[in-house]
DNA sequence: TCATCGTATGGTACGACGTACGAGTCAACC
DNA sequence: GGTTGACTCGTACGTCGTACCATACGATGA
């Protein structure tokens, strides 16, 4: 039923419901809302392999059965659950800030900590459509350049640039979240084939975020206007 | 087991197995090498989500648990994969370049390249660790920076930032590959509530490989020693 | 008052999956 | 002939996503 993809529970009408006195406490009723925050919950909890329909259903106290009528299927689950993560929370009016630069440093900065609070987002995000968060995101950041004075011929490839950074240091610093012990075990493994990365202690290094923001300063050296 | 890791399957003695005259043209014997092969010609076939043990085996001739002989499990068959696809097989002498950024554009092209030949790699990347073959790849990387006269202590922020930037244009590229209907679709509906990104036309623009080449140089601009 | 209808719930069942277990084959060596 | 190790695979178990269907209930109209 195409219907049904409107559906919303309605309001019960004001706790008229005379109250079998000893109901348990019950569930509120399902919801999409309640389906997705909850989904949030389990991801965060046990990873992308850990969200089932099954357990969503447990932790929701309904039939497994019940979640399909507020939703198609579990890729739809993860595509609410990853939109869900990416909303911008933020403050819309950027009047507080000097320079563009600075705009845009906070724009992607912010953008990659929601993902970060989220490891699992990451790795997901490569394999589902636009949701409309990730596209407002993509708005902030495009009138933000454009106000800054970038070419329009330069304003397809300087977005896509901005957007390909973040992306990739994110899921890469989701993914690489070893423990250091790994890691040290890592770098041992690296002498003899490698001798360079070794030499640099590429896997040692941990300050993912001085790295990422020093990145990005290049990246934009070469963006700048003239 | 531990010692079937390392398992090889001997070489049969030349041809004196007798033949019994109607033996049908059977299977070669399984072997590592013929598992990841298979594994990735059914990858490309049918994406990430057709494989499995099953239908591997059956392309094989095999029978299912047989493969287990040779591999872990199924995410140890995705890290054969993802790694088998990721060898370079460019020359590993560079003295045909005159300049390092030259170098630097073809490895990072190559390696674009050789993601986007097998779409699922770009997905299952970020759920993978590191192999041999991506390890030897960044070791070129970080060899030619190092040769360029990149500063010690910008080595790893180059590094990562070019690592970033491919992965995300990879990413974002075997991502978004839809059918140019649905991006004509997508575009439509951006009209009234992402009016910037609409107007830069943002999401019809196909000229991939412009754009990377283009924000790479940008972002070589900004690492450019001095 | 009773029948009907849309909204919502969830039990049962099916076909697929990954893989543990253990029985089997066969060559090489004692 | 007996043993050993390399290799093959049938069976079975538990789990998954979800199709199908029966049910419950409030609102509506007769």
């Amino acid at each position: 039923m195409a219907a049904k993809r409107g559906a919303r529970s309605k309001q019960r009408t004001n706790d008229e419901r005379l109250q079998p006195v000893q109901e348990p406490r019950s569930e509120p009723p399902l919801s999409r809302e309640r389906i997705v925050v909850t989904a949030v919950d389990l991801l965060d909890a046990q990873g992308l392999d850990g969200l089932t329909m099954r357990r969503l259903a447990d932790r929701l106290g309904s039939g497994v059965m019940s979640l399909y009528w507020y939703v198609d299927n579990k890729e739809d689950v993860f595509d609410l659950a990853l939109d869900s993560v990416l909303e911008y929370r933020g403050s819309r009016q950027m009047a507080e800030f000097q320079d563009w630069r600075e705009e845009i440093v906070h724009i992607l900065e912010d953008w990659r900590a929601s993902m970060l609070r989220h490891p699992w987002s990451a790795s997901l995000l490569p394999r589902r459509a636009l949701g409309p968060n990730i596209l407002s995101r993509l708005e902030m950041l495009s009138e933000t350049l454009s106000r800054a004075g970038v070419a329009a011929a330069d304003m397809n490839v300087a977005i896509w640039s901005l957007w390909n950074y973040v992306m990739g240091a994110t899921i890469t610093r989701a993914s690489f979240d070893l423990s250091d012990d790994d890691r040290a075990a890592a770098q041992q493994r690296l002498s003899e084939r490698y001798p360079t990365i070794e030499r640099s202690r590429l896997l040692l290094d941990d300050d993912w975020d001085g790295a990422f923001r020093k990145g990005l300063g290049f990246l934009l050296d070469g963006l700048s206007p003239r």
